[in-house]
DNA sequence: TTGAAAGCGCTAACAC
DNA sequence: GTGTTAGCGCTTTCAA
């Protein structure tokens, strides 16, 4: 491989001979000036724009400082919700200055863990994650008591002293069942896998809150992937015993029973009302519009990544750092598939 | 800040006195075992397996080593098109034991270039891109020239001799306008923005291609963003003299078309037929279930980072690489917007 | 307030 | 085949 004769880079000691000091104080006003006299930091800095000069991360890091790079790691990047979410961490990132290592944990725990070192390994400066890991077990806590600032989405780690932000998961779910029993259910069924997730297990809770608090028997169904939706739909809406509404889990769950209803001939709401958690980028020009309770995905975001960097730039040991916890609200987007009338979208449809 | 008394890094040199070798035999043995005899190379993995010794990436960037990281850049991860491209470029690197830096260049040129600068400043072992930069004026030719491998995907940046992956833009907007044609349309108009970009002007020609064919006169509207397009629909669709089809250049506009379409009270395909360039996630359960061009994000991002991870593998410079453009076909899903009729994905529709 | 020296962990170049 | 030396660019001491 040939050498490229393109411009070599310039050097702290570069900027050092040009503004006639030593290499030291050019680092010392590259760091933020401290104890430079105000004439000979004019000078530095005139030297470092004349030269071009960017100081080395490798070296920076080599010295043991902290690489201007976050970690992101999300289940998936083909999720709308997640890729969302990352499109804002990375947006608050590069407002900060710094770049974003992202990586899949593609849903596993081990996969998950293995990120978390070798991000560690590259001295990122705070690890933003939606985790899976459940419990403090493994890397993340000794991460943490590393010195590494993490902040989780969308979900927690127990016995992690890391910050936290969530959604009004229990909540919103909560006022979306309480629809469906306004317009007269009593037989509301709760379907989605992953249930051993926070966000999941909030929602069931809030469902159960609803059906219990209106005197109704609540009926979970848990199915352990998405796939097995179909199936059970199937099976579960055969009889005439059936729910007459649904209430689903997530996203994914909303689509695929959308598919599985479609395949079965059910149709909304006549047959069977639904509301579902999440909302779907083409919710409102489905053949039946689907009512949801929306979450903003770009908001956990990006809060998310601006709770990180206020841990980073205050230097603060993740220990002594009182635990923060935020916890963002949904809305509930009346549409039709619950039963109500009228145009989409149109106000005069919440009126109750 | 306190000190952590966490496990030490372990560095070469513990290997070393542990082998009881000099550090380079060690070096040498780490970067594939060269002129190391069996016997000593038996011990030097001993010995780092023994202490779990990771070597420190920050020391080899400095010694002018490419990082085991890629960067990758694309105009939003909040566009399914580009993270399903990103997801899956990120999961080809993991198998090769790269990490992936992503960002996002918001479709701006300028951020684009600091982006590749800023990873280029850390050595990335090659770039990825899907680019906004449409001749090699800027930064990217001297990156490449300097011996960094760069692979585009989706467009191409003129001048610049990095391997392409490309899709079958102009064959597959053909095959979808042909369709329409067949249903008998006379006046089918052509709908999009950033047309200066080579993915849509490909789709103009394969459009404007497929009525020269047909002897029928093209009707481009080109907006200058999403944003224009329930104006120019409310416009152009006004009086009894306007098209009777519509083919939609990329996946937003088709779906702001949708919602225009919607507001406008134009019923699909009674009042007006439609195809759209790229596929929707939930194309097949809307109203009337759109007819589109599919083409595989996944499939780009996968083939592109492959062809990248070739040209590190193979250490040649780029300039001495020969160029290589990769063209993934694309699909005509039928569904009925298009006029056809049948059960949504039927597979009679297709008989013609 | 400024500077000199040492060394972070690694590898290229050159001994032996 | 294996070891020694030097130094990548920076910051942490410590001295002035």
């Amino acid at each position: 491989m040939p050498k490229d004769p393109t411009r070599k880079k310039v050097t702290i000691s570069d900027v050092a001979r040009e503004a006639g000091v030593a290499q030291m104080t050019v680092s010392r006003v590259v760091n933020g000036g401290n104890y430079v006299s105000a004439s000979v930091q004019k000078r530095v800095r005139e030297a470092i724009e004349k030269l071009g000069y960017q100081p080395n991360e490798a070296a920076r890091i080599l010295k043991g400082q902290k690489a201007r790079i976050i970690g992101l790691i999300v289940p998936t990047l083909a999720d709308t919700f997640f890729s969302t979410c990352a499109n804002a961490v990375q947006e608050v990132a590069t407002r900060y200055g710094y770049m974003t290592l992202i990586q899949t944990s593609s849903s596993r725990t081990e996969v998950e863990t293995t990120e978390i070192d070798m991000m560690v390994s590259r001295n990122v400066a705070g690890l933003i994650l939606i985790p899976m890991e459940q419990k403090a077990s493994g890397r993340l806590a000794e991460v943490q008591a590393s010195g590494v600032p993490i902040v989780t989405l969308d979900r927690v780690v127990k016995g992690l002293n890391a910050n936290e932000v969530l959604v009004e998961n229990a909540l919103g779910a909560e006022e979306a069942v309480r629809h469906l029993i306004w317009h007269g259910h009593k037989q509301i069924a709760c379907l989605g896998y992953d249930t051993e997730l926070l966000s999941i297990h909030e929602r069931i809770q809030g469902y159960t809150n609803a059906m219990r608090e209106a005197g109704l028997q609540p009926q979970i169904w848990k199915v352990d992937s998405s796939k097995s939706i179909p199936a059970i739909l199937q099976r579960k809406l055969e009889g005439a015993q059936g729910p007459t509404a649904l209430f689903t889990l997530n996203n994914v769950t909303t689509i695929q029973t959308l598919h599985a209803l479609q395949t079965m001939g059910i149709k909304l709401p006549k047959d069977l009302a639904l509301a579902g958690f999440d909302d779907l980028e083409l919710a409102s020009l489905l053949t039946v519009p689907i009512t949801v309770v929306r979450q903003s995905a770009h908001e956990l975001g990006r809060t998310g990544a601006k709770l990180l960097f206020d841990m980073i730039r205050s230097g603060v040991s993740p220990k002594e750092m009182p635990k923060t916890r935020l916890i963002l609200p949904t809305e509930l987007v009346i549409r039709n598939s619950c039963g109500c009338k009228g145009t989409v979208e149109d106000p005069l449809a919440k009126s109750h």
